[in-house]
DNA sequence: TTGAAAGCGCTAACAT
DNA sequence: ATGTTAGCGCTTTCAA
């Protein structure tokens, strides 16, 4: 039974491949549904091209030195989950490419760069979720995104505006709210929205996860809304939860643990695509709507 | 920069600590609430004592080799997740402790052997479940136990026969359900509940956890019985799902970080506790009872 | 205190 | 094809 130890030194190859998650303030990191369909579709792949998986958990305050986990030979590539588009981000994965150590980004883009990276088609999701509001009936709808710095984000806000736009319905700045995709922001949300609906300026909201849609579900009942009578309402993300919650949810299937399988096998796999893969989403129809 | 790689190999450490999870068939793994608190929590502790997160997925068809994992120096400990009291599970946990290999089991004991485990106390837990619907009046009161390859089922079994016991109610074998702890079972099970129901022989459920719970209640629903209203619910695990679905869910709150924080500490940690380490759980009264 | 050197268990290059 | 050996980058022991 030989060592794994002395065969990867002596290979000077770890044998890993790391998994880089964010660190999400007070949630317990994985509580999302999104983290864990994204690490078991990598599980799979990994076992396949025989890597073993290496958990990274940044933290809040050390710095995005992802390199030392090439130079100190932890890892032999990366995929990196949850990646935003700030400074230190970039500059992290910069020195990354530089130093052609390989990685994978999953449901991130940074347009300017050529990054490996795997993304749902966001914008086309959106834009069948405001299509389909519209379909129904829906004239004055509001849109709930996440924080910018995600390219997500503007993906959705893309969409968003192309539907809004083809059916001649006119765009305004106040339908337009940001939470942080926690169900918190979404709960909080529900105040102005709140306002919106009384002012008869909002009939729909899309929200860009199930997450704030179901807070924001919340937020409006305690003011006598209820979503999918009053109003109309989407998600986003096809969690376990949007079938749970009551009303269920419209919302849009996102295929997570697909993107996690392909991301690993960019990295891993013989033969394997290059550039930025991007994956359908589906629309999935509930009482919500 | 130290090149891990040969550190670990001169020093015969791989310094990784092998997290062994259960394959689980259909749903992806992670999807559960339960595995994201625990692996957190031993993420914490071990980024804390400098060592490295190894993820293993179990396979269905391969044998559970994890004496393999040290012999090859892939891990130095392992923490198992999800095991269970069955044949092929008790000798590979044997033959690890016959090595002197260190491992800890999270949430599951064998009851003859002397492993290093935490657990919760889910015989409290379910006595407290149960007394608590006994005290809300409701004295036919019936069980969705999981299977009894984990300890915590029949854990649970005690304390629901001791709050029963203690309260003078009678022990009916025909209140006892078994389902696999899937939502589908759940729901599976609520056409026999139903007849008993009917049959005004049972008013109340304890089902094993929130997902078994959840599913009853939609399949109570599809037949026009509504939890909280026809009849008491509680479930077990307080999971986000439990606080989304509505009417709000009665159920066990089990601090699964902190034992997955425990189960790392008491592997890697300079002076660590032996044994057994049993931590409390605590009733979460809601809308269903 | 500082420095030199053997050796960890393999792989890979080379020689047979 | 098969066998031999240097060397991977550290740690640790032992000598100076």
């Amino acid at each position: 039974m030989p060592n794994a130890l002395a065969q990867r030194f002596a290979r000077r190859k770890s044998g890993n491949v790391g998994v880089i998650l964010p660190f999400v303030p007070k949630v317990h990191l994985f509580s999302t549904y999104y983290f864990a369909e994204i690490l078991s579709g990598i599980g799979e792949a990994a076992k396949a091209c025989n890597y073993d998986l290496l958990l990274i958990f940044r933290e809040p305050d050390s710095p995005r030195d992802y390199a030392k986990l090439y130079r100190t030979q932890k890892v032999d590539a990366c995929i990196v989950l949850g990646a935003q588009d700030v400074a230190e981000e970039r500059a992290a994965l910069r020195e990354l490419q530089v130093e052609g150590f390989p990685f994978c980004l999953v449901n991130q883009r940074f347009d300017e760069e050529e990054y490996l990276t795997v993304d749902a088609d966001h914008e086309s999701g959106s834009f069948a979720a405001v299509q389909h509001l519209i379909a129904k009936g829906f004239k004055r709808i509001a849109f709930l995104n996440g924080p910018n710095a995600f390219s997500s984000s503007g993906d959705r806000l893309a969409g968003y505006e192309r539907a809004l736009t083809e059916a001649g319905i006119p765009l305004l700045e106040e339908r337009i709210f940001t939470g942080n995709y926690s169900r918190k922001s979404g709960f909080e949300a529900a105040a102005k929205i709140f306002e919106g609906i009384e002012k008869k300026e909002i009939d729909a909201v899309f929200a860009a996860n199930d997450r704030m849609a179901i807070g924001l579900m919340d937020g409006l009942r305690e003011r006598g809304i209820e979503a999918g009578k009053d109003i109309g309402l989407i998600g986003y993300d096809d969690s376990d939860s949007s079938r749970i919650v009551s009303p269920k949810l419209t919302t849009v299937s996102v295929p997570f643990y697909e993107m996690g399988r392909r991301a690993a096998m960019k990295l891993l796999a013989e033969e394997s695509e290059e550039g930025n893969t991007i994956l359908p989403v589906q629309l999935v129809k509930r009482e919500t709507t």
